[in-house]
DNA sequence: TCATAATTGACAAGTCAATTGTCAAGTGTT
DNA sequence: AACACTTGACAATTGACTTGTCAATTATGA
């Protein structure tokens, strides 16, 4: 059962790392006052789509409603904005404020910093054969 | 950037097949009563280990608290038993019944299946890799 | 050995990302 | 015009956690 184990253990890794990393990410991110799901939903935005509520749940397999709440939140605090969307009255269409995208470089700018540091011991051809796979793994379970 | 780019990817592909390995893992264990945090706690446990909540929440990186509540449900669906610790008159030690045994056999041969099935498609020598690799992530976020 | 510090179970309250469900307004289809 | 679908707003709930507090127990170091 060699083959499952490690199986196995990838799965337990992709908990643990999960963790570790929106509790990372979580730290890096509250002198912003932002949270994790605030930033998801700034990098499907970033730097100049313009999307509704709707199709951002989608691209983020995530429920509308939740979407809306987090949209709501960052444009109260003008880190979104909603125009007019000429397909449809009731659903306007989100993008960043210059204030969001500022903030967003900013973000970027950090996490780049930290990743690099963490990836440092990773081989980039390991890097590659890693993306793949989970990507392969997420794909069977959808 | 490109060797960022992969990185982030990287972490990315965690999150969501995070999300979705949760789900099927809830789905799996839901005609079982189990939650997923129960099913951790098992884990460390199976087959005969023997340990204080304290000791289980170190291996599991969680706070004692939130391992004491789930140890104390499973003990009341007697799954656990709990035996006099010689070297700590509050803190017993918590193991699992022959109830508990039979069924975290039962949920691992399910998810045998289900794993194998998963990375069908992934060789063997990508998942060591991918082992490897998330195993050096989370080193080094610790 | 004795005071003080650390560990522990029980209980409580809160957080965070997310879900489900409902309603009424708006849209698209036949 | 009738009907089904989409959407924003609102509400309630969930699950996996956290932090904080208390009192009982145990470890320690002068």
């Amino acid at each position: 059962m060699q083959d499952v184990d490690d199986a196995y253990q990838i799965i337990w890794l992709t908990r643990r790392l999960f963790r570790a990393l929106a509790q990372k990410s979580d730290d890096s991110l509250q002198d912003l006052g932002i949270s994790v799901a605030d930033r998801a939903v700034m990098e499907f935005l970033h730097p100049d789509e313009t999307l509704s509520v709707p199709e951002i749940a989608e691209r983020y397999q995530v429920s509308r409603q939740h979407v809306q709440v987090t949209v709501n939140s960052l444009s109260d605090a003008g880190i979104l904005v909603a125009k007019v969307n000429p397909r449809h009255k009731r659903s306007p269409l989100i993008s960043l404020t210059e204030k969001g995208k500022k903030m967003f470089r900013r973000i970027k700018t950090r996490d780049t910093k930290v990743i690099k540091k963490l990836f440092s011991n990773v081989p980039e051809k390991d890097r590659r054969i890693t993306k793949k796979t989970l990507a392969t793994l997420l794909a069977e379970l959808n």
